[in-house]
DNA sequence: TCTGGGGTCCTAGGACCC
DNA sequence: TCTGGGGTCCTAGGACCC
């Protein structure tokens, strides 16, 4: 049988590229994205990272050098990143009969088709490709794992390869760029682990491959072990191309601003509960368990702290919105407790299972099941049609100014035709 | 003043059973 | 004074990813 090759293709700077999609002036020039409510910073160009502003940094201790360098800022627009990524991934799966899309920003192929020879010119067709219908650059990396691809991706980000595609098949240029790949880069280590082999003298990729199995093992464990492994090249890791449903579903937001009233909680709670069981629907999937958090913001040392969380269990495994509020709103009214400022919800749902095998509970009358089913499907395909929940529980409350901040956020181009700059005909 | 929002898997330890 | 051994299941916590 063939030895398997991977490619990973991976969108340099995702949330940055797509704004300058829209911007082209940006080319060149310092931007970022930051997280929901414009706290963290979650995207940087290549300019903002050589000013050492580092990844997942609160915005508000770097502002200094923001301003300084006239670093353009945006909130997220995650409706417009996820649309970009649709079409990356739908030129992507050209290229190959399988994919396995692993974020929004990236996705892995198998090059097996693939004569030997030309693996590094079909990674730069990929990659200009991308670049000609999209506008956004992409790094691509070949290699016999999926770990040494991505090990060979990080390496052409940083300018090693051609074209930003690095075929790292050989044994002799594996040691050799491998050295130059620090331990950290490496996809499975982490920040915990990276120091752990530092303190033992391992700092860079071609060191770890090199360390005794045994050991990793034992101060890696399994996991640690698989991605040595797959250093030297042996498979660990396949591709999967299938979409596994979510075995838990989270739903939160942290407040744009400090929320006492349980009134406002539970719009938040309802209307979080309300977004999880949407994910719910949408992979064909039903919950047996609602839990709700709750916390105070941590960050505040003069505030009194309070987090707690409940679960609770649904009297029959549901999809069906206004039964998982509800359960949600009793597990809030349980662990709220007045007098706090608290500055986030958490919804979740868990023990999720396919929709097909909903089991009645002997002690609970049976719903009508198919008539909340087409309840709920006709509000979301409505929802979907109209965007931003246009129908909504009247629990998630009509004003909800605790809604996050998102100052910054440029028009959602491609899919609100209204938000579009205005043209003007001559 | 201001600090994201999702996921995955593994491991250790306790409860419980025979 | 003695205080098994092995198995399963569940959960919490910790590591990782983007």
């Amino acid at each position: 049988m063939k030895k398997p090759i991977f490619a990973v293709i991976d969108c340099n700077n995702f949330f940055v590229s797509c704004e300058r999609v829209f911007n082209p002036s940006l080319w060149n020039k310092p931007v970022l994205v930051l997280s929901n409510n414009d706290g963290c910073i979650v995207s940087r160009s290549n300019e903002v990272k050589a000013l050492g502003i580092p990844m997942g940094a609160p915005l508000f201790e770097h502002t200094h050098v923001v301003k300084q360098h006239q670093v353009t800022v945006f909130s997220a627009n995650f409706l417009l990143y996820g649309d970009m990524s649709q079409r990356v991934i739908s030129i992507i799966s050209m290229f190959a009969p399988q994919i396995e899309v692993y974020s929004i920003d990236e996705a892995f192929i198998c090059l097996d088709e693939i004569p030997d020879q030309s693996f590094q010119e079909y990674g730069e067709t990929i990659r200009n490709t991308i670049y000609q219908w999209t506008g956004i650059p992409v790094s691509v990396g070949i290699g016999p794992t999926k770990t040494l691809a991505k090990a060979a991706s990080e390496l052409a980000k940083k300018g090693a390869g051609h074209n930003n595609v690095l075929t790292l098949l050989e044994e002799s240029t594996q040691s050799d760029l491998l050295s130059k790949l620090e331990v950290g880069d490496v996809w499975g280590i982490g920040r915990k682990w990276s120091q752990t082999l530092q303190r033992h003298g391992i700092y860079t990729a071609q060191q770890l491959r090199q360390t005794n199995d045994r050991w990793v093992r034992k101060q890696l464990g399994i996991v640690g072990l698989r991605t040595a492994l797959e250093l030297q090249g042996i498979v660990c890791l396949r591709l999967e191309p299938e979409l596994r449903p979510r075995k838990g579903i989270i739903s939160s937001r942290s407040f744009g601003r400090p929320v006492s009233d349980i009134k406002e909680m539970k719009e938040a709670v309802s209307q979080y509960a309300s977004r999880a069981s949407e994910k719910l629907r949408e992979q064909n999937s039903i919950a047996a368990t609602v839990s709700v958090y709750i916390t105070t913001n941590r960050f505040n040392n003069n505030d009194p702290q309070y987090s707690n969380s409940i679960t609770i269990p649904l009297p029959i495994p549901t999809d069906y919105t206004p039964e998982i509020i509800r359960h949600a709103l009793t597990g809030l009214t349980r662990i709220f407790r007045p007098g706090y400022r608290y500055k986030k919800a958490v919804v979740g749902l868990q023990h999720i299972t396919s929709s097909d095998l909903i089991q009645l509970n002997l002690f609970t009358k049976s719903p009508n099941i198919s008539k909340r089913t087409q309840i709920m499907s006709c509000v979301d395909t409505i929802n979907q049609a109209w965007g931003d929940h246009i129908i909504h529980s009247a629990a998630a409350g009509i004003k909800r100014d605790w809604k996050m901040k998102q100052d910054q956020r440029s028009p959602r181009y491609t899919t609100h035709w209204e938000e579009l700059p205005v043209v003007k005909a001559h």
